[in-house]
DNA sequence: GTCAACATCCGTAAAACACGTAATTGAAAT
DNA sequence: ATTTCAATTACGTGTTTTACGGATGTTGAC
């Protein structure tokens, strides 16, 4: 038995897809959600096999939702629905940490077909035709992809916890006083911190710790 | 028994809701179309009653789309199905000849009134959409007095196009560089979106430009 | 015991930021 | 026609942050 998440803004879509996967032997529908804001919270309740994420586009929101979900579970197997699908894109929610990728021609079959081949540890992409140019890519990919978690974890308590608070819109001055160190050592650590993960900006520290789950944006 | 049509980009969709409504007793879909160049055509040789139209969003091609549908079957009434539901665009997909219309929101019970009711020759808004005209003067009376909120359409093309490339990690000179402006004005231009914006630090500026879709994360 | 990583701190110079001021322009309101 | 206002440009001054060098003590691994 698969456990199935199915997230869609339109709540209609959403009742049908449940119905008509619910049919399928091996498949369970058991999450339902129409809100973002509560997806990771009905995700934390019950966990699924693979997630169905239906969007209409993969705008840095969208993805950023795919990054951060693979953080919270990186159990769960993301399937995207999208009607937008052009190589890049794909390319996106690859990177994003999406397994799957189902396109506007897709039909049901593909869908199941695309949640088995999920649920077996493999990736599945609707058009053959990128997954060939996909596959050069692939393993380059998830090595950045490897390099960025070890990046995070690269860092130690106490560089995240400069982070945190520095993301959370605390100068250093503040952090520098919540912290009883100088502010010369909050400096120390941000730098530290940026040559680690060598980013060339604060901009990009910011982008970092969102995409990484420790600053709230 | 309503002879019912669908048309939605998603084929997965389309296949999921088609399914779904034939179960109600005096439903029966007798079209179904994902591609809207051939719309046209297949209603021309299957008539329906209802036609349910999914799209994303109420652009001017789809408000013309419904506007030509209306022309060429005057018999059919268009029940809208949208992501967007801000007054304006209602107002707009009415003046477009739709006789109904369902949010996000909307469950397959409002869907099955829906139909009903367009058939009885009458008009369908969901709950969410006649509470949203309901509250249009309230609404606009408190748009003057509230706070305003932090929107990206209250930047000019200017301080967007600074913001954008101070968020691709551009530094301040790099940017008077590339504008052929001094580093001084940079500057100000950042402080007047900050001042507008009403936000204390750079990293709330760098998560408002993400949230807005002009920073890339 | 050595070594690498960590946390703490400082000096100096450059860059960025905060806040104020202001000239010019063009569009909107009266 | 005149006023009003926002947008764009720019500078002055002072503060904060960053870049790039160090420096010291602590700790844990090998």
């Amino acid at each position: 038995m698969i456990n199935i998440g199915l997230y869609d803004e339109h709540k209609l879509s959403l009742e049908a897809s449940s119905k008509l996967i619910n049919e399928v032997e091996d498949f369970e529908v058991v999450m339902l959600c129409s809100d973002r804001s509560v997806l990771k919270t009905k995700m934390k309740i019950q966990p699924v096999n693979v997630l169905l994420l239906t969007m209409h586009d993969l705008s840095a929101k969208n993805l950023n939702l795919i990054v951060q979900l693979n953080i919270a579970f990186p159990k769960t197997r993301i399937l995207i629905v999208s009607l937008v699908s052009s190589e890049e894109m794909i390319m996106k929610a690859i990177k994003s940490g999406a397994k799957g990728f189902l396109s506007r021609e897709s039909e049901f079959t593909d869908l199941v077909e695309a949640i088995y081949t999920l649920r077996n540890g493999h990736d599945y992409f609707s058009k053959s035709i990128t997954q060939l140019l996909l596959n050069r890519y692939i393993s380059n990919l998830k090595d950045d992809e490897e390099e960025k978690n070890a990046e995070l974890s690269s860092l130690s308590a106490r560089q995240i916890e400069i982070l945190k608070l520095w993301g959370n819109s605390y100068s250093n001055q503040e952090i520098a006083e919540k912290l009883f160190i100088s502010v010369r050592t909050v400096e120390s650590h941000k730098n530290h911190i940026m040559q680690k993960l060598n980013l060339k900006s604060t901009v990009d520290l910011v982008k970092f710790g969102i995409k990484n789950n420790i600053i709230d944006i």
